[in-house]
DNA sequence: CCAGTATCCCTTTTT
DNA sequence: GGGATACTGG
């Protein structure tokens, strides 16, 4: 290589990476396609390529790094800071929604959307469509119509896979296509809907900016021209509108990597596909690939473990992964009398392991779905054990925080119909017919959010009416600060607070959390764009997260929110056929291949010690069956790679 | 037309 | 067991 003849690099990149990383970080010219295992060192790659292409001469800004979360991207960047110098701080890098907000919201007339539109989560998109329903009179007696998470499903699908509602209700939905006018019929008036009252989901962010590059050939000019080095993360887990905006993006300078592992796609559900990485080198027919199999993690047991888990998928994979490491201890597969001793046996070896100096944060639990680890969340609040979680339901999706936040949302988008909804039926005495009244009378006004002060109200909510237009004086964006604004909305909301839930004091800690958050702020655009977009997404309804100060906690996470961590203990609970896969999966072959793709993310994030556990004797009321397999992905490793134990 | 109570349904993963 | 809807009294 001929780095070696180059003092202008203060990095020692061929001692510091192998050979196919080296690779990778020196290619820095036109299309590369790196398939990079589980443990293989994409991150320390990514991070060093961007330290290389900024030492080269690379201006920082002059780089793009799409992630999967923001997380990922800033702890990349920090790290190549680290490495080289803070030049690199300034690489821009987010997910793909963030930058397409950033885009979008710099050239939003071009879209037909006014600057300063909102985002909406999708509890938002939730509410406006159940506005639209009752507006559109589908008749709700009619059983056999879509709930509204069902048809933002089905709406979602159809943007996500590139398909027709109408494709989507035959191949998925079959038992709703009676009602298939109907659901058109409401997808249209949504879609007009978010245009009218400047809202974008998070789909619009992908589709609108997919197609501003596409149609407006000089704006596609600016934006391709910014960044010159394009890298995007977790390939395998992007859309196909996605890969087309990386297209688009790169189709002046093809200067674009991807990194990827076709056998970690887990986001099917949401359109993604690793067939992505099989189309990259037909795009680009001049691409270049490097594949990374060295394994850093996990100690040979385990890998010989998470090796025969994909070795049983239908579809073959591209590389195997070998290590280095040797010793270590093989997994084990603990069967359970029951969940509580399913939940007894984890607390038990967490305090054994703990005891031998590991500290809590170096282990963690896994599972499939977010309510798996209620029973143990419970046991380790009575030993006292501190722990986080990840994944799951979101402090953001809890109603309180909502409630604030509509009213922080009137002020930078007043026509937010769905936050003043919510903001009237705040009110005492006012109903959904009343909600949608005052906020007809004050969209006529047309004067923004203070329209408000002259809105005319009946008696009966005079009062309560009052009070929130004394709120509505207080809080100016141009006089106040983020977190004055913040306070007063929770003075304002406390009350209301206090009479609609008995949980009160828990739910008033959150408000406080919430505040600490906006302090680190300056203007409520970014703050909103950020809570829509990268919410904090650890759940605060464990006391611990508040009351216990240190950080040495105990990792509880589902798999999804698990993807590109490690630690040196790692449990995956409710190994249990029926749970992980869920039964919901067993019938389609295609959905039976993602869980075991989630099963290979869940054990590869081991670096010492794997523990599956599954209790044998649940009972499932849905299927009305009885639940005592193994996961059939654990079931099938050979005996020779796992230890089986019965504990009762 | 609001608000409280009864009843039925389905129950993944996330930006 | 929880959320969404249906029904009923005020």
């Amino acid at each position: 290589m001929q780095i070696k003849n180059k003092p202008l690099y203060s990095i020692n990149y061929e001692k510091e990476l192998n050979t196919p990383q080296l690779e990778a970080v020196t290619s820095t010219e036109g299309p590369l396609l790196i398939i990079a295992g589980a443990g293989s060192g994409k991150t320390r790659t990514l991070t060093y390529r961007v330290a290389y292409l900024v030492e080269k001469g690379v201006p920082a800004h002059a780089i793009l790094l799409l992630t999967f979360t923001r997380k990922a991207s800033q702890e990349m960047i920090q790290r190549a800071s680290r490495l080289l110098d803070n030049r690199c701080a300034n690489v821009p890098g987010g997910t793909f929604h963030s930058f397409a907000n950033s885009v979008l919201q710099k050239y939003a007339d071009r879209i037909g959307f006014k600057k300063g539109f909102s985002i909406l989560d999708h509890t938002d998109s939730g509410s406006l469509i159940s506005i639209l329903r009752k507006e559109k009179g589908v008749s709700s007696k009619n059983r056999s119509f879509p709930r509204k998470q069902t048809l933002l499903n089905i709406f979602s699908r159809a943007v996500n896979k590139s398909l027709t509602i109408e494709d989507v209700v035959i191949d998925n939905y079959p038992h709703f296509a009676i009602e298939l006018d109907a659901i058109e019929d409401l997808f249209n008036a949504y879609k007009r809907h978010k245009v009218k009252h400047n809202f974008l989901d998070y789909d619009d962010l992908l589709t609108y900016l997919h197609m501003l590059l596409t149609n407006d050939a000089e704006i596609r000019k600016i934006v391709s021209s910014n960044y010159f080095y394009l890298m995007v993360d977790e390939y395998q887990d992007t859309n196909k509108i996605q890969a087309e905006i990386v297209y688009l993006l790169a189709g002046e300078h093809t200067n674009i990597m991807v990194v990827g592992d076709d056998s970690q796609s887990i986001y099917a559900f949401r359109g993604a596909s690793f067939k992505n990485i099989m189309t990259f080198p037909k795009i680009f027919p001049d691409a270049k690939i490097i594949k990374l199999e060295e394994n850093y993690r996990s100690v040979q047991p385990i890998l010989n473990l998470t090796n025969s888990i994909i070795d049983n998928a239908e579809c073959k994979y591209t590389k195997r992964l070998f290590t280095k490491k040797t010793g270590g201890m093989k997994p084990v597969l603990a069967c359970t009398k029951n969940e509580y001793a399913q939940s007894r046996f984890v607390v038990e070896k967490i305090k054994e392991i703990h005891g031998e100096t590991t500290s809590l944060k170096e282990i963690a639990v896994l599972f499939r779905a977010g309510f798996h680890s209620f029973g143990l969340e419970i046991e380790l609040a009575k030993e006292g054990i501190p722990f986080i979680k990840v994944g799951g339901f979101k402090f953001l999706e809890s109603a309180h925080i909502k409630d604030v936040l509509a009213h922080l949302r009137v002020l930078h988008n007043p026509d937010d119909r769905i936050s003043w909804y919510r903001i009237f039926l705040l009110l005492d005495k006012v109903g959904p017919k009343t909600a949608q009244k005052l906020y007809n009378d004050l969209s006529k006004k047309n004067t923004g959010y203070s329209g408000l002060f002259t809105l005319k109200v009946k008696p009966a909510i005079s009062q309560s009416m009052s009070r929130l237009k004394k709120l509505f004086e207080y809080i100016d964006p141009t006089i106040c600060s983020l977190s004055q604004i913040g306070d007063a909305i929770i003075d304002y909301y406390t009350p209301i607070l206090e009479s609609n839930y008995d949980d009160h004091p828990k739910r008033s800690k959150d408000l406080e959390h919430l505040v600490t958050i906006m302090e680190r702020y300056d203007n409520i655009e970014s703050f909103l764009a950020d809570m829509a977009l990268e919410p904090p997404n650890t759940s605060m309804d464990d006391s611990f997260s508040i009351n216990y100060s240190g950080d040495d906690r105990l990792v509880l996470s589902t798999v999804h929110s698990a993807k590109g961590l490690e630690w040196k203990t790692v449990f995956v609970i409710w190994a249990l056929d029926g749970r992980f896969p869920s039964l919901h999966a067993i019938k389609n072959s295609e959905e039976l291949e993602e869980e075991r793709r989630l099963m290979y993310v869940a054990a590869t994030r081991a670096k010492e010690r794997l523990f599956f556990t599954y209790p044998n004797d649940v009972y499932d009321k849905i299927s009305k069956m009885m639940l005592y397999s193994p996961s059939c992905f654990i079931d099938m490793v050979p005996g020779s790679n796992i230890e089986k134990q019965y504990i009762d």
